[in-house]
DNA sequence: ATTAACAGTTGATCCCGATCAATAATTGCA
DNA sequence: TGCAATTATTGATCGGGATCAACTGTTAAT
């Protein structure tokens, strides 16, 4: 279990772990029998700053990144040369997911906020998951929920109207920063309006008319890059609750109990 | 290697597994030192018929599903009372991906034609990708595709006109049959109007009025449930090539080699 | 064959949100 | 601190696709 050089546990020393996707794995039992005791592999945070890319379009895939702090937004250049919003990852996130299949970056990674990552070589992720049933079962759970998650983005896009859309994006973010024991109505909004509106497949105009909208409505309070949530049920009905599948899990089939 | 009572290896005897999503694990060598030799598996592929159920909303997940022929909807029903589509999956593709992360499934998932698919019990699957990095890294990939997939979908719905969104259905189901080894230019389409409306979130009537256009402009032949593709090159044109992220893989990331 | 139920096509109208245009507020930098 | 550049808001107009409506195959049951 002694780490020798730079190979550390995956159980890094670095800052709380709180928010870390293998936060279970690593802190479940902190000071013995952590599952992943013994299995080591090699994790340096890393910290970055507004504007600073994590990888970019067609970089040979080497890391997924789990996120720790801030916020990241994913995008691809369309041919068109306008930026094209993919998603946008907080605590708890891991990005590159969708890099694994081609073996390259699909989008790029720019980060909104300063960030925290653990970038996971994925070749050592693989053989740690090979030997620790808990932490593949964990990667596993990890691109599930992105795919639940996709489907309900993919509801809202077809079938939502624009302030549908916006109170849905709203709720999802409240119910992030809920998880994540911060307030469930102050919400952070790290990115700019016309990354909202790219997202959302919305004009730019819309987001700005519908968070007007909803503001004289009573639902909220719109102050530059937060948005204070008055009326969270109205929001919620709203948006009629299609984004997120709903709460985590019961069995979460690590192997058979 | 010998397989006992009810337990076959995961090279099932049944039907040629050409298209299966453990193809390369189980056919790769066919007769000697297949990597899932050894590792033991139930699996019954079942035949199912247009209209039957593979499983349904809220059902306790048992099973993800390989579809080895034929073609499977899956869908959910709005408060409001309509059927949503959410996706296709025919030969090759994993069912109930998305179920893994909340343990029920969140969809249901009928079949449009008649179809033979192999049930793959999550707990044993588990087990099995536990011991073997081959069928480990498989589940992964797969499931990265289906993130990929569904970005290259959210682009579509989010950014393209009608006529872009059927031009890049239909190559989508070309280049499918194209990998099957099936003709490019004769697609198949057993969903209803309806059901294609519903995924490309548009309605009945400009899916109708689409292809007939698509038709007058001597890009393809309209026969029913048939699609005649004349001119593949210009439909790429129109679909502008957002779809898919591109072809297979490079490094496949199993262990370092 | 008859007919009912359904699936698909075609036509006419309308509306949500895009686009164009102008202004206002912020941010960054000298 | 002020000016330039960027980002956000508000207003006016327009159009793609939804919706409503009528009609035309297709299939299946008797």
């Amino acid at each position: 279990m002694q780490s020798s050089a730079q190979i550390i546990p995956i159980r890094t020393r670095e800052s709380t772990c709180n928010e870390c996707a293998f936060r279970a794995e690593c802190l479940a039992k902190p000071d013995d029998d952590c599952p992943a005791a013994g299995l080591e592999i090699q994790v340096t945070p890393r910290i970055l700053h507004r504007g600073d890319h994590l990888f970019r379009t067609a970089e040979p895939f080497q890391s997924i990144y789990t996120v720790r702090s801030g916020a990241i937004k994913t995008y691809v250049i369309l041919q068109s040369g306008e930026e094209q919003v993919i998603g946008f990852h907080t605590p708890g996130d891991i990005v590159a997911l969708d890099a694994i299949y081609s073996g390259r970056y699909v989008c790029n990674a720019m980060v909104l906020d300063t960030s925290c990552v653990c970038p996971l070589p994925y070749e050592q992720l693989c053989r740690l998951s090979a030997r620790s049933p808990e932490i593949q079962s964990r990667l596993i759970q990890k691109m599930s929920r992105r795919i639940v998650d996709h489907e309900g983005l993919l509801l809202v896009l077809g079938q939502k109207t624009a302030e549908q859309r916006m109170a849905a994006f709203l709720l999802h973010h409240s119910r992030k920063q809920r998880q994540l024991g911060l307030s469930e109505l102050d919400i952070n909004l790290p990115m700019s309006r016309a990354d909202i509106a790219s997202y959302l497949a919305l004009a730019v105009e819309t987001v700005s008319r519908v968070l007007t909208r909803l503001q004289e409505a009573g639902l909220l309070i719109v102050e530059r890059s937060r948005v204070r949530i008055v009326d969270l049920d109205n929001l919620a009905v709203i948006a009629e609750e299609i984004m997120d599948g709903g709460p985590p899990a019961r069995r979460g089939a690590r192997g058979l109990h």
